[in-house]
DNA sequence: CTGTTAGCGCATTCAT
DNA sequence: ATGAATGCGCTAACAG
């Protein structure tokens, strides 16, 4: 910066002002300044900036997985909505486990990001205990956590799977299937799979049939696999719900593969609304989420207390949109 | 740290040294440091460190689109392969704009990456520049560009989809039909297209008739669309290629729906061995390319530069392995 | 093994 | 509108 100061025949600090927009230099000077810049090629070093301003311009966000749609959106929605602020954000990946979450929020808080957003309400001691003495606003998404950290937005995984399993039970399902991972690794998981046991307690039918299958992330595979453990267990399963639309299209394919008609012979619905369940022949009638808008959300909520200087704010819950989306696999 | 020193009896450089594997402190005085540094819920600062190191800890990686499993999985190689070595990803998108990119670029190198991964060889002038000055180890990937600016870790899109086409012309097949994305965005999609175009010709066929669709990502609605588009001008056509295998499952589905059997009436093939591809029915025959092993590969590149002070190298190039897979849809 | 001194490259704050 | 002094929180380099 020195060096474009001399050429540019200024002091250090005019240059610093002429490279942040909102700041008073007169158009000759910024004009020299700024042709200095180019002929060297200089970048700001944002790194020494964020150490003396104090405000590292860093937002950090963790997801469980990065090759999931779903959570690829969300992601999305907070990248496009920071960018208007000059906020960048960090992204790190869990592979579903608190324990690589712990360790990826104490790296990111190293990096002293302005504000954090985080998938789910599972976290361990320790990654709590970071997060509060970070003193940095926390946004948790996806679910509604049961002792939510600060704000949170999201919907209920429960009440969504519920809301599926009563559409399908109006259709005329009686016997319900259920696939989904093992619980204790995906909180969405096992947070839908209770919403698929108490919707049929409350509906009065016979419990639901329920094949466990694997680690999340539960993929094609895995569904088309669940589901013929689940037909081999309960052949006359009618309707089968799978914990997201990968698991559901695995299924749909096997069922077919062994010519068994989807719906008339069985029936298949998925949750999360990825585009293969829109495109695939029948269509896959699924839970619809707001991916995207929980991204947009989350940062927008973020971007209110760092830019906003907002500064009370309670544990502020913020529901997010799902519907069912009826297609011909049901 | 100052705090932590102060409650250990210490002073902050052997705090400093203490929280950094690999110094000498004893075993004494460190145990007394964790303690504080337990009690205190003190965080390493990195933007200080690296500012008094001149050691970001951060690398850069640019890619078309997030929301892509190829991608994703190439950002997955890069985060595992650089996850022991303490550096950490800066991810950005372009979707597939080198204007996008450029912005990205700049404000990437606003942090000070101690490397940068970029997909493709397509830049503008400013990012050449930019990057040209910046002085790190820059990683090309997914294609051969004929201006590498540094290193290349990818393979020729022209020879794999060239292999693809032969690969069904020796099945029997003469009559070609291409579905892929406008070509200026998309550098990729393009030398596939070309790919294809060189193949039919070197194979002495009539040429094959193109569908161009959209911008991309070209994704599953759009590959029904313009294989209708396709199968209205040239009902003739008998194998329909794909530039990725979003569309080819699109293609898949939209001919299934209308009542075609595939291969019989219509072969479909695909480019980048998505899940969809081998899950759904029939298969899709596709070109798997090592989408994690660039991401591995070219985040090993770096490494050995910034942490091996490797100086002098060359523009060498590191080609990936890809294969057809052959299914049911050929 | 530990402490001291200096400085990383900027932005804040106060001057002019 | 511009400049000068100061310090952000840490680590490199050297001393002990």
């Amino acid at each position: 910066m020195a060096d474009v100061a001399n050429r540019a025949g200024v002091s250090a600090m005019t240059v610093s002002r002429a490279l942040k927009e909102g700041s008073r230099v007169s158009k000759a000077t910024r004009e020299k300044i700024m042709a200095a810049v180019n002929d060297l090629g200089y970048v700001l070093d944002q790194s020494a900036g964020s150490l003396s301003s104090r405000k590292t311009g860093f937002v950090a966000a963790i997801v469980p997985s990065i090759n999931n749609s779903n959570f690829a959106d969300t992601a999305r929605g907070i990248t496009d909505e920071l960018e208007s602020t000059g906020l960048q954000l960090l992204l790190g990946y869990t592979e579903y486990t608190t324990e690589k979450e712990e360790k990826l929020i104490e790296a990111m808080l190293r990096r002293r990001p302005e504000g954090i957003i985080l998938t789910g309400g599972a976290h361990t001691d320790r990654a709590r205990r970071m997060l509060k003495s970070a003193g940095i606003p926390v946004v948790e998404t996806w679910e509604l956590p049961a002792k939510p950290i600060d704000q949170v937005v999201g919907f209920s995984n429960e009440e969504a799977m519920g809301l599926l399993v009563k559409t399908l039970a109006a259709k005329g399902y009686r016997k319900f299937g259920y696939i989904g991972g093992t619980t204790s690794r995906d909180t969405r998981g096992s947070q839908r799979r209770e919403g698929f046991i108490k919707a049929i307690e409350e509906l009065g039918l016979s419990p639901g049939h329920l094949v466990s299958f694997g680690v999340p992330p539960i993929s094609i595979e895995q569904g088309g696999q669940a589901v013929v453990s689940m037909l081999e267990r309960w052949p006359d399963t009618e309707a089968v719900l799978c914990v997201s639309d990968l698991s559901a299209f695995g299924a749909l394919m096997e069922c077919q593969r062994r010519g068994m008609r989807v719906p008339e012979d069985i029936a298949i619905a998925g949750f999360g609304d990825y585009e293969v369940a829109a495109f695939c022949h029948p269509g896959i009638t699924t839970m619809n989420v707001d991916c995207y808008g929980i991204g947009q959300q989350a940062a927008r909520r973020l971007i209110q207390v760092i830019r906003g200087g907002e500064k009370k704010r309670g544990q502020e819950i913020f529901l997010t949109a799902y519907r069912v989306i009826e297609r011909g696999s049901t």
